[in-house]
DNA sequence: CGCATTTTTGATACACGTCAATCTCCGTGG
DNA sequence: CCACGGAGATTGACGTGTATCAAAAATGCG
């Protein structure tokens, strides 16, 4: 899974409260306390904690989601929150501007927009979760980087090898073109053009 | 599928603003407007409105959940939603009581929840997904009332003739006992016995 | 450079989809 | 009271999309 293969990060908290995490780091761990946070970019992978200790994917976080808002009223985060791709977190309520009220409001009605987002993604045939996730990710930009295949597996329902053949079969159709960088490719990097399709 | 077959129905707003729904029918309709509610008791489906007027499942709403609080910031209904079983709803906020802020706050994060409800409905074996839908409107109790099995189909990602054999099998098993009425059986109503599984 | 991790690719199996016929339950009208 | 028709549910036969198992290749990291 490599979800626990990543040792904790020092916090990195800069004098604007601001913290980052790469690709893969555990963000926080269901059950423990901490602060909510605005993810101000990159994306973040929700996991439901089961008995077993085994994570089960729940949700997904992109630019703009609020996380973790539960640990407000609760005083613990109700899911394992791990950044699929370096992330840029900030506490939240930031605090000064919009009220509390209207900010809660349009937050309530942004995760139930981002719930049907991902309910879409586990529906249909293979190629085009993985396409529907793809395009969640990329978000009107010209580039992006995907996760791990595992990781798109859990998110899409699928297996990681069938994960592998579609993205290799967007690369032959030129609809994502990988970025080499020194001549190597980096297998999460890529270029996208959806025309292509 | 059954859900455009029904016709809008009289409202029948009691004195204490409390409306009530059969199965099958249309509550509210994704663009219009109306008021904000809480669910008191029922199953509710909500559906993205799609371009080509073809509805396309995204959430389900189960007693104390919140509907279409979006609303209230932007004056109109993102989703669709259907009775899926009979319910009774409640506007929302109820005023008195909980500070608006927590009452936002937690349906926040039961939002978040039901959500990861969902998608798990949406992942693994067949079976699995329709027990987990069943036990999810169970509740505990010991009887249901299941919606069609192209409704059961659509939350699950699956087709009405898959849910049909799957849910004959539990019949079998006696983990779903059909209540016969006057000796016929209405084929919605199990009392349940998952000690059967 | 060497080893662990991730990705790719192939061969084969099976769970579920698809198509089609039939059945039950109800409402409607003669 | 019974004929009729429509919606939902059941069942069977068959096809296929994806899982599964296995092995090799590519990548990344100490």
């Amino acid at each position: 899974m490599g979800l626990f293969s990543v040792a904790e990060r020092d916090t990195r908290l800069s004098p604007r409260r601001r913290s980052a995490y790469g690709a893969g780091e555990r963000i926080y761990h269901a059950g423990s306390d901490g602060l909510a946070w605005r993810l101000h970019c990159g994306v973040v992978r929700l996991d439901t904690a089961e008995p077993a200790g085994s994570a089960r994917f729940a949700s997904l976080a992109i630019a703009g989601d609020i996380l973790g808002c539960e640990t407000m009223l609760f005083g613990n985060y109700a899911f394992t929150a791990t950044a699929l791709t370096n992330c840029d977190l900030r506490p939240w309520p930031e605090g000064e501007g919009v009220s509390v009220g209207d900010s809660l409001l349009s937050s309530l009605a942004k995760a139930q927009n981002r719930a049907a987002d991902i309910v879409a993604l586990r529906g249909g045939q293979a190629a085009d979760r993985v396409l529907g996730l793809i395009k969640l990710l990329t978000d009107g930009a010209d580039r992006v980087v995907l996760p791990t295949r595992q990781d798109i597996a859990d998110i899409t329902d699928l297996r990681f090898e069938t994960i592998s053949r579609i993205i290799k079969s967007l690369e032959r159709t030129r609809a994502l073109l990988p970025i080499k960088i020194e001549g190597v490719h980096a297998t999460r990097s890529y270029a996208v053009n959806f025309a292509a399709l």
